[in-house]
RNA sequence: UGGGGCGUCGCCAAGCGGUAAGGCAUCGGUUUUUGGAGCCGAUAUUCGUAGGUUCGAAUCCUGCCGCCCCAGCCA
């Protein structure tokens, strides 16, 4: 709360700048939309969402939001074929997640399919559009190619009455699929390919969703898009730049049937190095069982990384962090990490857990005894308050914090030397005990200073290193995932035009790990609830979690400065 | 070879004719009962490039170079 007073937010908000925002300030100076400021998000529903959705939400419904304005979701839902309801639902709970409300303005495209038939119809009265009968191949052919002009479809100059009587027959079902489209009649040898006569109606007899078999034909994304937002009123209407060349044709339908004007603005979509951020490449690795479903974890999907552990908070961040602009560029995931970890630094519960655990036994500590430490929740948040751990003779630490011959700069647990067990005593290393055979080591034998009760004493004594520990006979068993990056190329999709991207998926991606030993508070956590493994990571609870097994996703490890100085002298090497 | 866009630090990104914000990453130092967090500091004489206009250009003009998108009855 602290964090939150209105000076911040202030501070934040002057960040804010960018060309969309220019645009709408000019707007709103020159009154252009009447000082309405009007957005939409408006996706398919055909896959879940992913980041590079999040970041066209945050930009649509935080300027609506900053401008006193309003932005509608959309559904632009005009193919039948590969669209369906668990991508709407999908979508709806992924915007609702990040904390967007559309309130009562929830459409769908397919919503105006008898307004859109009757701009079609319209259209086909005043001789600007014409049933053509040419097939797919024909029309692609007629269409000409990037540096040659097309050719006039045969088909281009039937009288209007004739267009219209197909037209209707089409709708009526008389034809069959792929036999007859809409065109508009623009121009065949318009430099933009998108204006010679693109097909703006099509036969297509499948069961829509929505609206069933309601109808056999369906309009062109083209043609439903742009009007769609003319008839939400829409002042801004913001997409990615691949539309940019459809701009021309968007705008000469709105002329041609005389409605209102929204304004297009293209902006880059976001790239991530580590993943990619295709609805069709995620499709691909769920439908191919590469990920176990378009929640995985290791997922850029909205879903997926809410399962990870994110926080909508550091996605919302990271949105407005990364910015907005024409430019295409990619982010450094590791942008996206920071956010996170500065969230849930202020936020996340400590709490201890053990990965790969070590036995350690306290050899002067009192056999019986068990003792209740305070350990507190959260040295960034004192309201956190404390919680009890216990503490008794045997206890796990990290098999990472013993080394039989430490290297230079480890200040962690060797033989002979002192180190503090974190909220405990100050344990010393005096024996480690070994397997005959392999050599691995067993367990370790320490002495604990009962002086250091709580971790410290007064007598100025310097003990740098303290790890984290769980009591044996008290730890909890859990399964704690680990991930890493989905793919092991920073950019899996610019390597030669014919390898797959499916080639550079990261094998090591998951790694999971059966033996952990956490403390006993975390027997029934419930699933989502997320904390921080001392000097490990952020963790959260998967889903998976069964009462006295919990399972543990890490969302993020913590920096880790002493595996930097480990990477450097081995470097140097 | 047609059309539409884009090029400011390793990665993002402000800047809109008055002499290069900020964030991430990186590197130092400091602090610390998390090698976490925090704190302090360093890091583009230069804005793809070559010319031109101007007292003055990342910002205006011209040429060149590079990258992206467009030939679905997908969105």
């Amino acid at each position: 709360m602290a964090n939150n007073t209105p000076e911040k937010k202030e501070e934040k908000a002057v960040e804010k700048t960018n060309f969309i925002r220019n645009i709408i300030d000019e707007d709103l100076k020159t009154g252009k939309y009447d000082g309405r400021v009007h957005t939409r998000f408006p996706p398919e529903p055909n896959g879940y969402l992913h980041i590079g959705h999040a970041k066209s939400i945050c930009l649509n419904f935080g300027i609506a939001s900053d401008y006193n304005g309003l932005c509608n979701l959309r559904f632009d839902d005009t193919n039948p074929s590969k669209e369906e309801v668990e991508y709407v639902e999908s979508i709806k709970e992924d915007v609702r997640w990040l904390g967007f409300d559309w309130q009562d303005r929830l459409y769908y495209a397919s919503d105006y399919y008898e307004q859109l038939y009757q701009y079609a119809l319209q259209l086909t009265k005043t001789g600007k559009a014409y049933v053509c009968d040419l097939g797919s191949r024909e029309i692609k052919d007629y269409r000409g190619t990037l540096t040659e002009p097309g050719k006039e479809s045969p088909y281009r100059n039937r009288p209007v009455e004739e267009n219209l009587d197909l037209f209707e027959r089409m709708r009526a079902g008389e034809f069959a699929d792929g036999s007859r489209v809409l065109r508009a009649k623009i121009d065949m040898s318009s430099p933009n390919l998108n204006m010679r006569d693109p097909v703006i109606y099509r036969i297509l007899k499948a069961t829509h969703h929505r609206t069933g078999d309601t109808w056999c034909i369906y309009p062109m994304y083209d043609f439903a898009h742009g009007l769609s937002d003319s008839i939400e009123g829409i002042t801004h209407s913001i997409c990615t730049l691949e539309f940019e060349d459809h701009r021309p044709l968007y705008d000469w339908f709105l002329d041609q049937l005389e409605v209102y004007h929204p304004q297009q603005i293209e902006f880059a979509r976001l790239n991530l190095n580590y993943t990619v951020m295709s609805k069709r490449k995620l499709k691909e690795l769920v439908d191919n069982k590469h990920v176990s479903g378009w929640d995985d974890p290791r997922m850029p999907s909205i879903s997926g990384l809410r399962r990870r552990g994110y926080t909508r908070e550091s996605i919302r961040d990271f949105a407005d962090r990364i910015g907005v602009a024409k430019k295409e560029s990619t982010v450094d995931i590791a942008l996206l990490e920071h956010c996170l970890r500065e969230d849930l630094n202020a936020r996340a519960p400590r709490v201890m857990a053990v990965l790969h655990p070590l036995k350690v036994v306290i050899t002067n500590y009192p056999e019986d005894q068990v003792e209740e430490l305070d350990a507190e929740n959260n040295p960034e948040e004192p309201a956190a308050g404390t919680r009890k751990i216990p503490f008794s003779r045997e206890v796990y630490i990290e098999q990472d914090d013993f080394r039989e011959d430490p290297p230079k700069k480890f200040f962690r647990l060797s033989p002979g030397r002192e180190i503090r067990l974190k909220h405990a005593y100050y344990i010393k290393c005096e024996k480690v005990i070994k397997d005959e055979k392999t050599g691995e080591i067993i367990e370790l034998h320490c002495t604990y200073d009962p002086e250091s009760r709580g971790g410290w004493t007064n007598d100025g004594r310097k003990v740098r290193g303290t790890s984290h520990w769980v009591s044996a006979a008290h730890a909890i068993k859990a399964e704690v995932r680990l991930y890493g990056h989905l793919f092991d190329r920073e950019n899996p999709e610019e390597e030669k035009d014919d390898t797959d991207f499916k080639n550079f998926l990261n094998p090591n991606s998951l790694e999971v790990l059966g033996d952990c030993m956490v403390e006993p508070g975390l027997a029934e956590i419930r699933p989502g609830t997320h904390c921080q493994f001392l000097r490990q990571g952020y963790f959260c609870a998967d889903p998976d979690s069964k009462p006295g097994k919990p399972v543990f996703n890490r969302t993020v490890s913590l920096r880790d400065s002493w595996a930097k100085i480990r990477k450097k002298t081995q470097n140097a090497k």
